[in-house]
Formats: structure tokens, sequence, C-alpha cells
DNA sequence: CTCCATATGTAGCGTCACAAAGTATTGCGT
DNA sequence: ACGCAATACTTTGTGACGCTACATATGGAG
């Protein structure tokens, strides 16, 4: 299948599906791990992540279960068997994506190959 | 600069200057070089691409010039010294945002490297 | 004469990421 | 005791963007 151009935006689902696929995680520490995991290149706000979570949760690709933590409530989201799928699924795009971009951007050898 | 996460969306501009890059083009033209240089996977819709053309001439990264072509009328759109500009700045963000998402989107190596 | 490829255009729509503001608790410094 | 930073989550509103669908026009092949 043609890769959907629609994918120009979106890749929001697949950075958090990832982060959670090390193991159950809950907002505030996934947006720790993706600024940590990126040298602070990906530096998501609060208004970005909780709602995407909240969709994700919605397609059922998520689930979180409540927990307390030293008086805080805090939300602990895992992965569901879809949500692996669809991560799969994303980094397929991703790849296919990247590198149709990439092979676009990347200057021409200047047709120096004879 | 921590790169911006709004470039989750918009690396289309990235593309048509790109492929403007290589020469004088016009819209039909380059919704092909796309599809070629990449081989299919990115198939824009004229909706998509002409639209994108008009808003890159408004922001001045290229200009056309109307000519016909064994009767044809078509725009010929070519690089302004401004869109080259950006055309290099998209690119530096491009690879700081692909190098990020593939960096979270890599399965982590197990641990095995002890 | 009809159909396809070439070539451009726009209106309307849905989605998304973001900014901004708010709520509440813990724990540190003073 | 007080204030402030850090932790943790939520919601409203907004703007931009890419897509679908449709409309228009010409040239050439059959």
């Amino acid at each position: 299948m043609p890769m959907r151009p629609e994918v120009l935006k979106g890749h929001l689902d697949a950075l958090l599906l990832a982060v959670l696929e090390t193991g159950s995680q809950h907002g505030y520490a996934i947006i720790e791990a993706l600024r940590a995991g990126t040298d602070g290149a990906l530096d998501l706000p609060t208004g970005t992540v909780y709602p995407a979570l909240h969709r994700l949760e919605r397609a059922g690709l998520i689930t979180s279960d409540w927990e307390t933590v030293t008086g805080r409530r805090r939300r602990a989201y895992r992965l569901t068997t879809a949500g692996k799928r669809a991560l799969h699924e994303h980094r397929t795009v991703w790849n296919e994506f990247s590198a149709a971009v990439t092979a676009v951007l990347t200057p021409r050898p200047t047709a120096a190959t004879t």
C-alpha cells in the first residue's frame, strides 16, 4: 500500500506508544523521558501530551490506572495489545516516510556518478 | 535552539522547495518528481500541492512565471533567495527532528551490550 | 468524437498540536 | 509559618494544515 501523505502529521502517537513500550508510565514521566531521550530536542508541553494520551486511550491503544505515590495522584498508562500492533505499524510508516523525505531532501550527488 | 515540536507538521514545504532546488518546475512536474524520486511513496494530490505552492509564493520563498508549452499554460516556479535560505533551515530541522523520532522509535538494544 | 494525460484551480472539512490558564499536593528554603 | 518550585493532571480555544471533491481547459491518441 502506498504511504498516505497524511502521515505528515501524527507522529506524536508513535512517540508516546514507543515510550510506553518500555513499561508503565504516567504523563509527566513520559514528557521527561522524551526530553531526556532526545537531548532536549523533544520538549512537549502538557497541553499536547495529556490530550494525546486521552485520545489514545479512547482509541483503545492504551489503558490507565490511577495510583497514588506520596500523596500525588497519577495515571499510569500501559500499552494494550492493539497499542503494540499500532506501534509496530507506526514504526513501519515512519521508516518509509523518513526514508522518502530524506531522499528528497538530500542534495543530489552533483552528477559525479558518470 | 531547541527544536520546536510544531515541526510535527509542515514538512511539505521542505519537499517542494527541495524539488525546486534542482531547477524551475511547474506544479504537475513537481508532483511527478516526488512520486518518481520516492518510488511512489510520496504521491501528493493536486489539492495539496497547488495551495502549498501558492502559500510558498505568498511567503516569498518562490516566484512563478507563466509559460505556454504546446498550447498548455503552466506556471514555472523557482526558488527565491529567501527560499534557498528556508530550504537550508528546513533541512537542519528535518535532520534534528528525524534523528529524535528515530531515536525514540528504535527499539532499545535489550541491554545486550553489557 | 471520445477518452486519457496534461495542467491548474478552489471550497469545505476534519484533525491536530499548541498556548494559556487553572487545580492540587509535596517538600524545600527561610 | 510562608512562599515557591516541582510534581501531576485538566480544559478551552485557536490557527494551520493537508485532504477530498469538484471544476476547468487543452492536446493527442484511437
